[in-house]
DNA sequence: ATTTTTGTTAATGATAGGTTAAACGCCAAA
DNA sequence: TTTGGCGTTTAACCTATCATTAACAAAAAT
């Protein structure tokens, strides 16, 4: 199946805890960034795109709370689960105020994480048509639905691309007129930049040149 | 302007601790039914429209598990809090299962509760672009009812479809020359994203193009 | 001149999805 | 308690699609 997988920013000062619960969630099949404190925490949120985050309260330099309040300003949106010691009411409060979606009492079954996981991340799914990117383009005389993955030409019969095909030509057209950094494409689509993906792609571009070669659309490098 | 209070309903078997929960929350301007017994809270869910429901697991007759099942079969959004005794797994999965937002375990805190309960309300408030209650389509020369889950081709015999069925196709409707991505579907109808109902889902979809085949409408993916 | 990069085509292998049938679990009637 | 029907899941097999790799040609760079 080739379902991404969800990504998680994981903080937990006690490394040992971290690189369990770490192994068990990618176990579970989600991608997993581990921190080992609020400020690593912090600087891999913002270079990265979460689905969730689980963040421990008791840390060293930043606590779980502050951590929160930081992501909360950078995104509204993004599910944070809080690990708390044990259960102090005043911390549940504090992490609800925070905006918490939920918090979990150390030890807690893993399985039931996972639950929780499920459910928030069910939650989320359902409600994430919002999104706005640009999905149709023009290009010349052919357009391109990126979403159905369909490349019309004129009034002739819409060619299907494929998966990859339609993410190459749909990020070509995203720089029209504009020269896109190879190394761009190879992280965006194929998340991996060596030898081999790179060969992938220029057969990808060699296809695309194909189908393009009846109007004067370029592409460069 | 007053902003409406937020609805309540709540199934405790114990007369003591429901009557003191309903006057705590209503003492913080929500608005509560109070139920005894599932039976009795199936009846009042369908006659009114909550905001959120408060389920005590354990009930005579009529358990907190069930009486979710057919609270999700009336309606697939309405948030469920459950009130476990204490922490079980087994409970807490199977509540999860049940489709529950969260769970308590008792004796809890009261400030807590009305934590979660804004936490939840709050998350419901910023995707109330849900629900759409749409439940008659028209799909080239058929016409879906998926109330009573019928599915009538021009003025022939309705075919009777099975819950799965119609929900899929219900879905797939609603995303009329659009596509609907997989997992929005597992989610929302199978509660789960694997390998299994994965291919569950795919015997479906075979069935219900079994049933359209007569009419030049597609489904894609 | 030769080494590296890019263009192109074809062959290979993996796998998601299509399909049918059998197995399962549930409920209710006998 | 058994039986049979119904909805659903699991299994098994098959196909088509698509990403990758190889292999070779051309162009660019060193």
């Amino acid at each position: 199946m080739e379902t991404e997988n969800k990504k998680i920013l994981l903080v937990e000062d006690d490394p040992n805890f971290g690189i369990v619960l770490k192994d068990y969630l990618q176990m579970n099949d989600f991608d997993v960034v581990l921190a080992k404190n609020g400020m690593e925490g912090f600087e891999k949120f913002k270079k990265d795109n979460f689905d969730v985050c689980i963040l421990d309260v008791m840390m060293p330099y930043k606590d779980g709370f502050t951590l929160a309040k930081e992501i909360r300003e950078k995104n509204e949106n993004v599910p944070i689960i809080f690990l708390t010691a044990k259960t102090m009411k005043e911390d549940v409060l504090k992490g609800y105020k925070a905006g918490a979606d939920d918090y979990l009492n150390k030890p807690f079954d893993s399985e039931v994480l996972l639950m929780k996981l499920k459910a928030i991340l069910q939650r989320k799914a359902s409600n994430s048509l919002a999104d706005s990117k640009q999905f149709e383009f023009q290009i010349g005389n052919f357009h391109l639905n990126s979403k159905l993955r369909f490349l019309k030409y004129m009034d002739e019969e819409p060619i299907k691309l494929s998966p990859k095909e339609n993410e190459l030509l749909r990020l070509l057209a995203l720089h029209e007129n504009d020269l896109m950094p190879r190394e761009l494409a190879l992280t965006k689509i194929w998340r991996d930049d060596n030898y081999f993906t790179s060969r992938s792609m220029d057969v990808y571009i060699a296809k695309l040149r194909k189908y393009l070669k009846r109007d004067d659309v370029v592409e460069i490098l």
